[in-house]
RNA sequence: GCGCCUGUAGCUCAGUGGAUAGAGCAUCGGACUUCUAAUCCGAGGGUCACAGGUUCGAAUCCUGUCAGGCGCGCCA
């Protein structure tokens, strides 16, 4: 529908971005443009003489591509809309269209096979995940879904920071708690971690190990202690999101970076290009050139790396494999690299665009409307596996995806659970279930083939409600369209409960089977494009469609 | 002190520089002998944090102020 009448807008004004808007109130008419108001200003004449001009082109040329039948009313308002009311005839025919092509017409080839990494979750591999982790996990998956559905080639990736201090520390905290276990006095390390997690390590640990540890400092069994601690972690975080129902392509080691010797390689690379000096002892990265408030030092005066150098030889990692766009997905505490990541990419000369970051903000969580202090070293937080278990993986995604990412969100792990019998994650699955019972009684009582109704019906019978309904299925491909082009997925969560916010009262009003075979025919065949476009929509968002509840 | 994000109904949040600012929850009053009541119908609820500016037009853009969050290391 939108794509119909921005193909005519665009040939009859010339103008290659027009804003297309959905009218606040529906008297206005279906679709609605403002083109003629900025155009004003630029040819010095009455928007709505303007607006005349660009209704005449339109209609013109409406009529000598496929018949005047598109367009029920088009008309100026205020001071200088132009409002688009379309013909029955043509919705029905798109209504048509949408059923036989199915998923084919709600999406719009965009990527055009350019492939795109997105980088997500990637949390230290020191610990179960815990909500803020799930926002990003539930988030990245969508838009990794998204795009999919836009044409793109996605991969997946999960950056293991497996290298560094942190599982040292986990390493570290785990040896000293098998200790314990052993009867022995060990220092347990200075901001190790304390979950309960840990001593299930240990006790795991030494149940195969035991031997190998005994009477043994850290220093001498670390790498064992270690490897051992992460890779468990690894696998605990790897089974969260699987039953959270994401999945990645690859996951990339930081330790396999340095074995390889990538690390040495991409300093060599920046210092090739002559943006690696030495101060102090220590080499630094000339990030200053490149828009970052200060230079960033690499290699420390003691001879290890710091935690930027893995990260400069991982983007140019991304980069070498030639993907046409890199997403990173950061939660909010990593902002504060945008600058210097920035950099890398720019001193590898690639430009800004080649690299999104996108920052999803903290989840604050409270529990009786008081926050809950969260410290992973403390082992004080709520995992995203214990939510997930209360209030399940559906309803869990769907409070992610139903807010922007760059609000703070919180979470009142109370209500999330009071409100899992009204949360609108069930509204919409809810549509999904009335008419997949439909279509089962149809069959069953009425001995109805679903598949010869939905062919041929009569567009004629449809009521307000229903042409309604037929409307806001047919801005879905808009709606998609802006929800890529933005990489926004949370624009498919209000757009599904805005349909399921019509279907319902719908639903209540109009019965769908009755004697009258026509007037049944074209009910379900609208059922049927509902159908597809709530699936559609949930299976961007990772949801599930039930047919039953 | 500096930087980034946020501030919209009681609560949680939508809102491409455009029309009379919306939804869900909560509250109150109603509706199940029906294809599923996880639903529906109705009601109340607003200084878009504040002050300027740009514009024919600002919740939206700019500047400042206030409030909250996060970040500013040769930590990771």
């Amino acid at each position: 529908m939108e794509k119909t009448l921005r193909k005519l807008l665009i040939e009859a004004t010339g103008i290659d971005d027009i804003v297309i808007e959905i009218p606040k109130d529906e008297v206005f008419g279906d679709l609605s443009t403002p083109v003629a108001m900025g155009l004003a200003r630029i040819q010095k004449r009455p928007p709505r003489e303007i607006a005349g001009d660009i209704i005449n082109a339109v209609k013109k040329l409406a009529s000598s591509h496929e018949g005047a039948g598109i367009f029920e009313k088009t008309n100026i308002a205020g001071p200088g809309y132009i409002n688009f009311t379309f013909a029955d005839s043509f919705i029905h025919e798109q209504l048509k269209r949408l059923i036989l092509k199915k998923d084919g017409f709600l999406v719009e080839d965009i990527g055009k096979g350019k492939r795109i990494q997105i980088e997500f979750v990637s949390a230290n591999p020191t610990g179960p995940l815990h909500l803020g982790h799930g926002r990003g996990a539930a988030i990245g998956g969508a838009l990794a879904n998204l795009l999919k559905e836009a044409g793109y080639s996605v991969e997946r990736e999960y950056y293991i920071n497996d290298a560094g201090r942190q599982v040292k520390l986990l390493g570290m905290s785990v040896f000293s708690r098998c200790m314990q276990l052993l009867g022995k006095e060990y220092p347990f390390p200075e901001d190790g971690y304390h979950g309960e997690y840990v001593e299930d390590l240990a006790r795991e640990y030494l149940e195969v190990n035991k031997g190998q540890i005994q009477g043994k400092a850290f220093e001498e069994a670390s790498d064992a202690v270690i490897h051992f601690s992460y890779k468990k972690m690894l696998d605990v975080i790897r089974r969260d999101l699987a039953d959270f129902g994401i999945f990645f392509e690859t996951w990339q080691s930081e330790r396999e970076m340095y074995e390889k010797g990538e690390v040495t390689n991409a300093l060599h690379d920046l210092q090739g290009r002559g943006y690696i000096y030495e101060e102090g002892g220590a080499e630094w990265f000339r990030s200053t050139l490149f828009g970052d408030d200060k230079d960033r030092v690499v290699l420390k005066n003691d001879g290890d790396y710091t935690y930027f150098a893995p990260d400069i030889a991982y983007h140019r990692k991304k980069i070498q494999k030639g993907f046409d766009e890199i997403i990173d997905i950061w939660g909010a505490d990593h902002h504060g690299y945008i600058p210097r990541i920035r950099a890398v990419i720019r001193a590898l000369g690639y430009p800004d665009d080649h690299l999104a970051i996108l920052i999803v903000q903290m989840v604050t969580l409270l529990r009786g409307g008081k926050p809950v202090q969260m410290s992973k070293r403390a082992g004080e937080f709520i995992t995203l596996r214990e939510v997930m278990d209360e209030i399940g993986a559906d309803t869990t995604k769907f409070l992610f995806l139903t807010r922007r990412p760059d609000s703070q969100l919180e979470i009142d792990i109370e209500v999330a659970k009071a409100q899992s019998q009204e949360n609108p994650v069930y509204y919409v699955q809810y549509v999904h279930a009335r008419i997949s019972s439909i279509f089962k009684k149809a069959r069953e009582e009425s001995g109805i083939i679903i598949e010869d109704m939905i062919k041929d019906f009569d567009g004629a019978l449809y009521n307000e409600e229903e042409r309604r309904i037929i409307k806001k299925l047919l801005l879905y491909p808009m709606m998609f369209r802006n929800a890529v082009l933005t990489h926004e997925p949370h624009r498919i969560t209000f757009y599904l409960q805005e349909l399921a916010g019509i279907f319902h009262p719908y639903y209540q009003k109009c019965r769908v089977i009755s004697d009258d075979m026509a007037l049944t025919k074209a009910r379900l065949a609208l059922c049927e494009a509902i159908r597809i476009v709530i699936r559609h929509g949930l299976k961007i968002l990772g949801v599930n469609a039930p047919d039953k509840m």
